[in-house]
DNA sequence: GGGAATTAGTTTAGTTTGTCAACTATTAAC
DNA sequence: GTTAATAGTTGACAAACTAAACTAATTCCC
């Protein structure tokens, strides 16, 4: 619980560093396209195709369901995305991309993680292990 | 500018969902002491006997100056922080823990970096490797 | 089947976070 | 010494968030 812990102390300050440095790079992609960073993130998790429901968005961003309602009105007001009630839970709603709303989600994907993303300062070697670290970090199985 | 920043990307979209992964674990941490996750990363830059101007908390935080003003307000209403006239130029305002603000900040960092603590779920070999990359990406000089 | 408890989402009210523009005070520049 | 630039505050406002009360649909279970 002493020394061992010292690199992951040292590792999550510069994790939380680190991204409190990428607001700067975020919300100037967004500028471009009148997204805030939220917004930008929310694109993201939306899928073309593959609608959302609204509790699962909620989770997903670890916030209040009333929160979502919010940050979905004002996506839909600007026609990114549209609300559909679900066929087999009444209650449930789905989110889903406009046309619009995937056109702009893959141009902020690909400005996201072109040429000026900070990651490319990385060699090939790093950005692999980079990879492999966050994977455990992130629990992922699928992908 | 095709192949080689596959990995990129892949680190780049596993580093976005880590860091949203975050929220639940940060704001959870901060609820324990009523602080909001920007509270308790102001606290955390803010280190004790090292007052710190507010222009490069903005800087820091890449946020408009009037931002800080209020953050620094709600902070120093509770007695976590105090301003203070710089000597060598009157516009400055430096902000500085108080003893109370110095003791909760130490208690936040530990409870950040305790056996709670997401990467400890790393082998210690993927922390400390993780730790050199992440230097590279904050472009880190010091310490 | 039919009431009680759950669940999904919305509404309302209120706080925090954040921006921008206008303002004050201080300092630097020429 | 007037003019610039700089540090911070104020005021007005939008966005992001929470908590509590509400509606509608679903599930539990006797």
């Amino acid at each position: 619980m002493s020394r061992m812990d010292a690199d992951a102390c040292r590792a999550w300050q510069l994790l939380v560093k680190f991204f409190f440095a990428q607001r700067e790079h975020l919300p100037s992609l967004g500028e471009e396209f009148e997204l805030s960073p939220v917004q930008c993130h929310v694109l993201h998790l939306i899928e073309p195709g593959r609608p959302l429901p609204m509790g699962r968005l909620a989770d997903t961003l670890r916030c209040d369901a009333s929160n979502v309602t919010g940050l979905v009105d004002r996506l839909e007001a600007r026609g990114l995305v549209q609300r559909q009630p679900s066929a087999d839970d009444r209650r449930v709603k789905v989110i889903q991309l406009t046309p619009e709303g995937s056109r702009l989600r893959a141009h902020v994907l690909k400005q996201m993680t072109g040429g000026s993303c900070p990651l490319s300062r990385l060699s090939p070697s790093q950005q692999r292990s980079l990879v492999r670290i966050l994977k455990v970090l992130v629990d992922e199985k699928s992908t």
